[in-house]
DNA sequence: CGTTAGTTTGATGGTCCTCAAGCACTGTGG
DNA sequence: CCACAGTGCTTGAGGACCATCAAACTAACG
């Protein structure tokens, strides 16, 4: 359902600032292109320019870098409802790349098309500002977790975030939610070994504190798992409204 | 002397973009607030909101975040030119928090003031939102540094994006460069212990590479380390104007 | 001249990587 | 229908890298 796909990106951005009927109708315009692409083959290759944006409607995506030794890093994963490339659009390109990790569905938005629509409705502006503000913050978060917490703490760490991503998009809870990503991917966004991602999802599995098994996470003691991770959610500044 | 401060992000920003007279003038006018911050007490907390960016003049800063636990991960260091705070201007509060490394000289930048040099000369504004955008870019490649390089690769590229920056204001370059950073500083930014650091350190002196000794980072063997950090300069941008 | 900040070195041990191998499941082609 | 390869998950053994604990040394500074 069209509208129902859409909605993620409003959704989010709505618990930020409060958008009228004629923002939301921008919004909507925004969606026109409708593109879909296929699992592990990348969207966008290092050094590429003038690239477009995507707004992603149905499936994930990771961005990444690889290095000459052929180990990669995953920067971070894009979830329905996430912008992907903005910052290539209004800023400059960056030179990482973006992989679908399943096929997906995503609304191509050209940097004419957003720079007419931020001089249509400042606050539009002003939402979509936030999500790449955000954007930046969970990287800032990533790159603190990789530098200062052990493998555990990271793991319990990510999968907190990525439920409390989910969830401000209607698609995950406190009780757990959906999520395509294999050891491999865990490995490569965490820093880790995907043995060693093995050992430590076992040891969260055993302590009864989350499963993530056949596609799904589970969480089964969230507070432990805050506390594990020490999870202070402040950066994702989901706290409410702020315009109104 | 007061051109020669400000002639650091100058000279940056014409790596980029060559700037007119009347486009200099008002980079100038940027620098009319003229601040001192002492060394190691915060200029920024986090959480703080409506905060004036800084034109760095002369000394060092770090921005950082600090874990319950007490463990820091620093994000990134700003030199002299670097803007600092530019994205909680331009976006929103960022929160982590800035701390002058030894004592320092900036300049203010109110929001509106940036705002209104961006309405007159959006070269000027292409030019600094340049700078932003390499930021970023630094943090990414710190991300990668700390998920998938061991520590030698590690400090290496450290020190030569350090040395790479540096000499792009004009105050460093292959040979070397002045950098009052501690090994503990180092630590919290490579996701080290100090003591690891040194013993790092050590190693790359006694296999002949670079000295880091009493305030002086010396290359002693250039391409060596190139080829031990895998060092590849292209996220810093640095090729050449592309506006002219 | 004691204190503090920063550097240096040694010893020990834990976290996490690497190598190796087996298992379950899926899809493909003979 | 079954062999086979491919992908992803799981477990074990051994070892490298880096953290932690402990302590000495230097330089700066009041």
């Amino acid at each position: 359902m069209r509208s129902a796909e859409h909605s993620r990106l409003t959704r989010k951005l709505s618990a930020f600032v409060a958008l009228s009927g004629a923002e939301l109708a921008v919004l909507e315009q925004l969606h026109q292109r409708r593109r879909t692409f296929a699992a592990g083959r990348d969207m966008v290759h290092q050094g590429q320019s003038d690239q477009a944006a995507y707004i992603l409607s149905s499936g994930w995506v990771c961005s990444y870098k690889i290095q000459p030794d052929g180990t990669r890093q995953i920067i971070d994963f894009q979830v329905p409802g996430d912008f992907l490339g903005l910052r290539s659009v209004l800023l400059r390109t960056s030179d990482h790349s973006f992989e679908p990790i399943v096929p997906i569905e995503a609304a191509e938005v050209l940097k004419s098309d957003l720079l007419a629509a931020f001089a249509q409705t400042p606050r539009l502006a002003t939402a979509i500002l936030w999500a790449a503000s955000r954007d930046e913050a969970m990287v800032v978060e990533h790159l603190v977790g990789v530098g200062r917490r052990d493998a555990d703490a990271r793991m319990a760490h990510f999968l907190l975030e990525l439920g409390s991503r989910l969830a401000l998009v209607g698609i995950g809870s406190k009780e757990g939610y959906d999520c395509p990503l294999t050891q491999y991917h865990l490995a490569d966004a965490l820093g880790l070994s995907a043995i060693h991602v093995n050992r430590v999802l076992r040891q969260l599995r055993e302590s009864g504190m989350l499963t993530f098994r056949e596609g799904h996470v589970t969480f089964h003691n969230y507070d432990q798992l805050l506390e594990l991770a020490e999870f202070d959610p402040a950066y994702l500044d989901q706290s409410g409204p702020l315009l109104k």
